[in-house]
RNA sequence: GGGAGUUUAGCUCAGUUGGGAGAGCAUCUGCCUUACAAGCAGGAGGUCAUAGGUUCGAGCCCUAUAACUCCCACCA
């Protein structure tokens, strides 16, 4: 083996060899117990971003995970079309050029969208394969391709015949600059600073007038009437009566509605009800007239009088000077207020009155509310549960239409002769009520994530029952990142329910959001963004992986840094040079393999096989528990700290030397590290595959292997405890070396006292353990008076101290071990003088505390002898 | 305004039904010991945010408070 791992000389060789085998391929004729994740699909012009990265080693871990314990696992691969962003970014382009998108026409815009899609498209794809992932490629999808569309069809189509999707004219949140309706949830607040405008509207008949908050007078031009609290004292007698609305010089009520806050400004709001949406509601409720002000470009139309074809934000400012000169602007304060903006393209959004399509909401959100409720669908974290309850019972009809051109057309056509609508699984050529061939298809297009919406099924052939949807369907985790419940979790599992009559999956796994090392969301504009690509240039896919998934909680948030991916690389190094240590050793051996019960296994032997055991029962739990951050914890803890610190020390005298305990300790050594690779494999499945090719009697692949089992022969659980005293009473040794200044390259002979037969066996072990030089048992009538020690109940280890030990020293450090001792003695005495301890904690509780008091009691004896004898 | 989360070592975070505070990094000391100096061995470092309560026993359960983060709703 190289000196190193080299991830570059490996990955790409060892992922084409997978892809060759078909090892990703899931069958749906098989007849394994199905285990499916439906991968989210990032956008198709996206690169891979370090979330991305996070959430596809979480999914791969898993499906490796399961691919090996048996399951027919499928990661199922795809891509999301994106519209409005997509739309945003070409729209850009061609603005480069000079060239609007309506000067193309919908057509030609329809092939730059295509031209987009070819040109990024698929680099995320490639990008997805340097992490490793293990999707079968042969089901990729899209969310815009013609299976997808057949999917968006039908599902429209039954929507619409039962009634769930409906056209209506309401106020909807209007981007001026992509020129489309969005759905609430795709409003972004934001506090923008801004002024308060203080207006004066002059009371009809009168020299008074009365005074209005606004923080956008432009909208005066579609104002209806002007609203104070019924219980408001100072205005109760105006209501009724009439005010005069400046500039357009027309009469308008003063209505009493109780939205309006006593307290807030002057009491008294402009009602506008085509542009504000409380006031629409309240415009509803006094039957007020809608009188629309604004374009859809975002310019004031023909009710504004002069300002007509100008912007709204220039109308502002001007139709301001025109008040104050006309005297009627009482004053002018700054004043802060979230403002909606867009979440593409971050221009403030116009509420205005247009026609959309929106589905039907509650009956909807009741079956998917329940299906949670029962337990039918589990998140993890549960907390999520109550997030997603509160949406879904205050769920609004969903406004699904926009004004893009790209996307998934609505299928909706209006016979140009009669006024049908026509909603039909293929495109109708006639209209079926008076066979009229003009029929007009809905210019709009569908919201992205109607098609997202149907993505576990879609994918899997729905609305055609094929049998992958029969053998794959449910699926059994979704993995996405908690911000997207509302937008994707939510509607995948309304969708589900209602065409499929199936929850779409029985899991889902919410994981945070990656940061940067100060916690920071990770962002362009911050330039604090890490690129996953080149953390795999540097480190390797394995280090990306290890240092994205270690460490992180379940829906937490972690962070992320240079150092981390450096940790998980110098894990690697360990993990490869212990693994050069046992097939260095093997292969310099006449090796053969024996089961590991037909051998005589030392003390060492035993503990690291019951270790290994306690390992394989721990990681699987977590990795059943999707908790894939403590499974790298836990196993980065067995290699590093049992493995490779205590294990491999241990078998260093058996393979110097050349007996039969040589063979016995590289069975072991090459058993051990083979159930070590194979529990790592789904978290790092490159160092993995190629360590594993070097070990004697290795398979295929590790990808098809099976994941360990407990092996309950292989549990020794007394020479497990022994081994941990003995452990124990070495690092006590070390500790006393250190604490009188032995230098570590200096070896001393050392006398061990025990009546523990494996101990007595073990000598070489601990000889090398513990630096020794020359290691003896005490024999009686052997002098240690000038002896150090150190002691456990089970074993004495005696340092001859004749040569390097200040006495005084030694006295100092007797003293401190006594009184350490004491202070457990004492803590014991106390638990167990108190008698609600004694009569109420669990009885095995109260004899571990009796035994440790007898334990101490005798080593505090010991060490006030040592004491007397240096005195 | 409503809700959720977080608060544990200098930093990043674990802590599974309540039973002696843990890891990694950083730091200090000593070691190139034939897998690994990307390493080995050892050490130092904590009123578990604060105040109460329940309990024989609380980092963990309950109540209040504070700070930070996020989500939802959006008041002219």
């Amino acid at each position: 083996m190289e000196k190193s791992f080299e991830p570059k000389k490996f990955e790409s060789e060892i992922y084409k060899n997978w892809m060759e085998k078909g090892y990703f391929k899931a069958d749906e004729n098989s007849t394994k117990k199905p285990f499916t994740i439906v991968m989210p699909p990032p956008n198709i012009t996206s690169k891979l971003h370090i979330g991305h990265a996070y959430g596809i080693s979480i999914m791969d871990s898993i499906i490796r995970y399961k691919r090996m314990k048996g399951f027919e696992a499928l990661l199922l691969p795809g891509t999301d079309h994106a519209a409005l962003a997509t739309e945003v970014k070409v729209v850009e382009r061609l603005a480069e050029k000079g060239v609007k998108k309506e000067d193309i026409g919908r057509e030609a815009f329809q092939l730059e969208m295509q031209k987009w899609y070819d040109e990024y498209g698929g680099l995320i794809l490639s990008q997805f394969k340097k992490v490793g992932i293990s999707c079968d490629w042969n089901r990729l999808a899209f969310t815009l391709d013609e299976e997808r569309s057949k999917s968006v069809r039908q599902s429209f189509y039954d929507l619409y015949n039962k009634g769930l999707i409906y056209q209506g004219s309401r106020i909807t949140n209007w981007c001026t600059c992509c020129k489309t309706a969005l759905s609430d949830i795709e409003v972004d607040y934001q506090t923008d600073k801004g002024h308060i405008w203080h207006i004066k509207y002059p009371i009809e008949n009168s020299n008074k007038f009365i005074v209005v908050a606004t923080t956008r007078p432009e909208t005066m031009f579609g104002d209806v009437a002007v609203a104070v609290n019924p219980k408001d004292k100072r205005y109760k007698k105006l209501i009724g009566t009439n005010v005069i609305l400046p500039i357009v010089n027309k009469p308008i009520p003063i209505i009493a509605d109780s939205y309006v806050d006593i307290s807030f400004g002057t009491g008294m709001v402009k009602i506008t009800p085509a542009h504000d949406p409380n006031d629409y509601e309240i415009g509803k409720r006094h039957n007020l007239p809608l009188i629309n002000v604004i374009n859809l470009d975002g310019t004031m139309n023909e009710n504004a009088g002069k300002y007509c074809g100008m912007k709204s934000l220039d109308c502002r400012e001007e139709l301001v000077k025109e008040l104050t000169s006309l005297n009627l602007m009482e004053k002018i304060e700054n004043y802060s207020h979230n403002v909606g903006h867009c979440q593409r393209c971050h221009s403030a959004l116009e509420p205005i009155v247009t026609k959309q399509w929106y589905v039907k909401m509650d009956g909807l959100a009741k079956k998917a509310i329940e299906k949670v409720k029962d337990g039918t669908i589990k998140f993890h974290p549960k907390r999520f549960e109550k997030i997603y309850f509160h949406w879904m019972e205050n769920i609004k009809d969903w406004c699904i239409s926009r004004q893009l051109w790209s996307g998934h057309r609505i299928p909706v056509f209006t016979c140009s002769k009669c006024g049908a609508e026509i909603v039909e699984l293929t495109d109708p050529t006639k209209c079926p009520k008076c066979g009229c061939t003009n029929l007009v298809q809905d210019p709009d297009s569908l919201d992205t994530w109607f098609s997202s919406a149907l993505w576990p099924f879609s994918t899997l052939g729905w609305p055609n029952q094929t049998k992958s949807m029969e053998k794959f369907y449910p699926t059994d985790l979704m993995v996405t990142a908690y911000d997207i419940i509302f937008f994707w979790v939510a509607r995948m599992i309304f969708s589900g329910l209602e065409y499929t009559g199936k929850e779409p999956f029985k899991d889902v796994l919410l994981h945070g959001l990656i940061r940067d090392e100060l916690g920071r969301k990770m962002s362009k504009s911050l330039g604090n963004g890490i690129d996953p690509i080149d953390i795999i240039e540097k480190y390797g896919a394995d280090s990306l992986r290890f240092a994205l998934l270690t460490g992180t909680g379940v829906g937490m948030d972690s962070r992320f840094s240079y150092d981390k991916a450096e940790n998980a690389s110098n894990f690697i190094n360990k993990l490869w040079n212990a693994s050069r240590y046992v097939v260095e050793n093997v292969n310099k051996t006449k090796f053969e393999t024996i089961p590991l019960t037909q051998l005589k296994l030392s003390l060492a032997d035993k503990w690291i096989l019951t270790e290994l055991n306690n390992t394989i029962a721990t990681i699987t739990k977590l990795y059943d528990k999707y908790d894939v951050g403590m499974v790298c914890n836990a196993i980065y803890d067995f290699i590093w700290n049992k493995y490779c610190d205590w294990y491999i020390e241990a078998t260093k005298p058996s393979l110097f030397g050349d007996d039969e305990s040589k063979l016995t300790a590289l069975n072991v050594l090459v058993y051990v590290l083979d159930k070590i690779l194979k529990m790592l494999h789904p978290i790092m499945p490159f160092v993995t595959e190629t360590i594993y090719r070097e070990l004697p009697n290795a398979n295929e692949s590790i990808m098809i292997s099976s994941f360990p089992e407990v092996n309950k022969e292989l549990s020794f659980a007394s020479s497990f405890k022994t081994m941990q005293e003995v452990m124990l009473v070495i690092k006590n040794l070390r500790n006393v070396r250190k604490e009188m200044n032995v230098a570590d390259n200096v070896k001393t002979n050392l006398i061990i006292e025990t009546h523990n037969r494996e101990i007595k066996n073990s000598l070489e072990i601990i000889k090398k353990l513990a630096n020794g030089k020359e290691v003896s048992l005490l024999k009686d009538g052997t002098d240690v008076s000038n002896c150090t020690v150190v002691v456990s109940d089970l074993i004495k280890i005696y340092i001859p101290t004749t040569d390097m030990i200040n006495p005084e020293k030694e006295l100092e450090r007797l003293n401190a071990e006594l009184a350490k001792t004491e202070a457990e003695i004492v803590r014991a005495e106390k638990m167990l003088n108190n008698a609600g301890f004694v009569a109420r904690a669990p009885k095995q509780l109260v004899e571990s505390e009796k035994e440790k008091l007898v334990k101490y009691t005798e080593i505090k004896e010991n060490l006030l002898k040592m004491i007397a004898k240096l005195k």
